[in-house]
RNA sequence: GGCCCGUUCGUCUAAUGGUUAGGACGCCAGGUUUUCAUCCUGGUAACAGGGGUUCGAUUCCCCUACGGGCUACCA
């Protein structure tokens, strides 16, 4: 399969963009295929600069990277492949010369009329109680294009470069159906479509004409793009047959929506995949995530590797309803893939975090073994210098830490505890985990202390944390001498 | 308004012409636990409504309702 993802450069990348992205490229790639991207950037006016590098930054982040087409190397957009250019922008030539190959066929026409006019059209046809004003046969004889106009005229305007647009010549009455991949037979009675426009007054191709010149030049065989052009594509199914082209196979893929169930907004989330990655997702979360927003593998597996899904994923297992965006959902794959990690991998990670806040953690020849202890802890990694910042700076601990309600450990008992733990804990040599363990469990036993009342102290003094890992593998971890100064300095 | 698409627990979803309608997230309860988290056990909760077809429909058909998309010289 050749199949392609083809975003405009108006913004940062949408999630739901993210998502058939990664539709098409595991398709692509099942099939040993090729995926392609294609940047479509024919809308002038709402182009931003800048936008392409973060869209290839993206999908470079979430393993997306194209085979074929606009792509970064060496941190620079260029293009690659035998089917270019892929920017639509430099594909002005071949838009224009297959607008008039249309124009020669008949199926489209210059209109020359102005902003005004198809205002006073559209007023008029709601004056007659028609609802839906069209430019379609009902209204295209009156209006100023080159089926009206004798040709002497019309030809005329064109030379005096008066501004027009190319249009689409739309049959009346015409059925099309075709085979969606994901829903079915869908059919289209009597196409209740404007007389598209293919050119722009400008000269730029509007995305219809575009759209199926690329995707027939480019060798597209599966389109993989989102419900919200489902409606147009009757219109591209003609452009295909007007140009006695082989149309592609059609996949058009459910949306995202908010909780309200309204299309996914940036009112009600996060809408840019930037901002996910801003906020410490990894990317196999959001690729789990995502892909089974709309997909599933028919069993109750629900981790994935973007190995396991290029094996898996099939669009006959694509729902046809629209998924809510659940971000509570996000969070427990986020989790998942946290825990997924091996320690070691995990402290890698980290390591280079936590030593922006901390530089002797670079060098910490414990610090595999501290990290160990916050994988199950945290859910991002930048919560990671926190979490360890007991080993790398002094802790603050005040009384309102250390007494504790809960623990019903007034200051007075606070004191006397921690007390109790420098005499006992001085002369006390086996300074590991379990000995500690067992040590003061026997201890608090031995005083009659519940063992929060004993260890909430001791964990609150070590870490001056009201969370962090429990009080014997800090302070094996942290070692007899620190362990005890901070006890001593408490007092 | 018109055209098109859709509808199973709150959410993501599975399954089936006959099932106690399954799993996961969340939530609740319990267990493990010095805190938090992790982990374990259990619980809560759904076939949008109405007609058909059928011995039997959540499943097939029709209608309605609801939701969504499109209806631009935006994509």
């Amino acid at each position: 399969m050749r199949t392609r993802f083809a975003p405009s450069p108006t913004g940062m990348l949408h999630i739901g963009g993210l998502r058939t992205a990664l539709y098409a490229y595991l398709i692509a790639k099942q099939t040993d295929g090729t995926f392609i991207l294609r940047i479509e950037d024919t809308d002038q006016v709402r182009t931003i600069d800048g936008a392409v590098e973060n869209i290839l930054r993206t999908l470079h982040w979430a393993g997306l990277d194209p085979d074929e087409g606009v792509m970064m190397r060496d941190g620079l957009p260029t293009e690659e492949g035998a089917h270019g250019p892929y920017t639509q922008s430099q594909r002005f030539e071949i838009y224009t010369a297959h607008a008039k190959e249309l124009i020669e066929k008949g199926h489209a026409y210059y209109a020359f009329d102005t902003k005004e006019d198809l205002d006073h059209m559209r007023e008029a046809e709601s004056a007659a109680g028609n609802a839906a004003p069209k430019y379609d046969s009902s209204v295209r004889m009156r209006m100023k294009n080159s089926l009206t106009l004798p040709e002497a005229e019309w030809k005329q305007k064109l030379e005096d470069n008066e501004p027009h647009v190319i249009r689409m010549l739309i049959p009346e009455g015409n059925v099309i159906r075709f085979q969606d991949e994901i829903r079915g037979k869908i059919e289209f009675k009597g196409m209740e479509v404007d007389d598209q426009i293919l050119i722009k007054s400008d000269g730029f191709p509007t995305y219809h004409l575009a759209n199926v010149v690329d995707d027939h030049l480019m060798d597209i065989n599966m389109v993989i793009r989102g419900e919200e052009w489902l409606s147009s594509t009757p219109k591209h199914l003609l452009l295909f047959e007007y140009f006695g082209w082989p149309a592609p196979r059609y996949a058009h893929v459910p949306l995202l929506l908010n909780a309200d169930r309204s299309k996914l907004s940036k009112r009600q989330n996060d809408v840019a995949a930037e901002d996910y990655i801003d906020k410490g997702y990894l990317p196999e979360t959001l690729i789990n995530f995502l892909v089974l927003l709309g997909w599933n593998p028919g069993d109750t597996k629900e981790l994935f590797t973007m190995e396991e899904l290029v094996e898996t994923f099939s669009l006959e297992r694509v729902q046809k309803g629209g998924a809510v965006f659940d971000p509570e959902r996000l969070n427990w794959f986020q989790g998942q893939w946290m825990r997924n990690f091996s320690p070691e991998d995990f402290a890698a990670r980290i390591q280079p975090l936590v030593a922006e806040v901390y530089p002797e953690a670079s060098s910490d020849p414990q610090f595999a073994q501290r990290a160990g202890l916050i994988q199950d802890r945290i859910t991002f990694f930048p919560e990671a210098p926190e979490m360890l910042s007991y080993y790398y700076s002094e802790p603050k601990a005040d009384m309102e830490l250390i007494a504790s309600k809960k623990q019903k450990l007034d200051a007075k008992l606070a004191k006397e505890v921690i007390e109790l733990l420098i005499e006992k804990l001085e002369p006390f040599n086996d300074w590991n985990e379990d000995a500690l363990k067992e040590f003061l469990f026997a201890l608090a036993d031995e005083k009659e202390l519940k063992k929060g009342q004993l260890l909430w102290p001791l964990r609150a003094i070590l870490t001056g944390l009201p969370f962090s890992p429990g009080a014997f593998e800090v302070a094996a971890a942290l070692g007899k001498e620190k362990t005890m100064q901070r006890l001593k300095k408490a007092v």
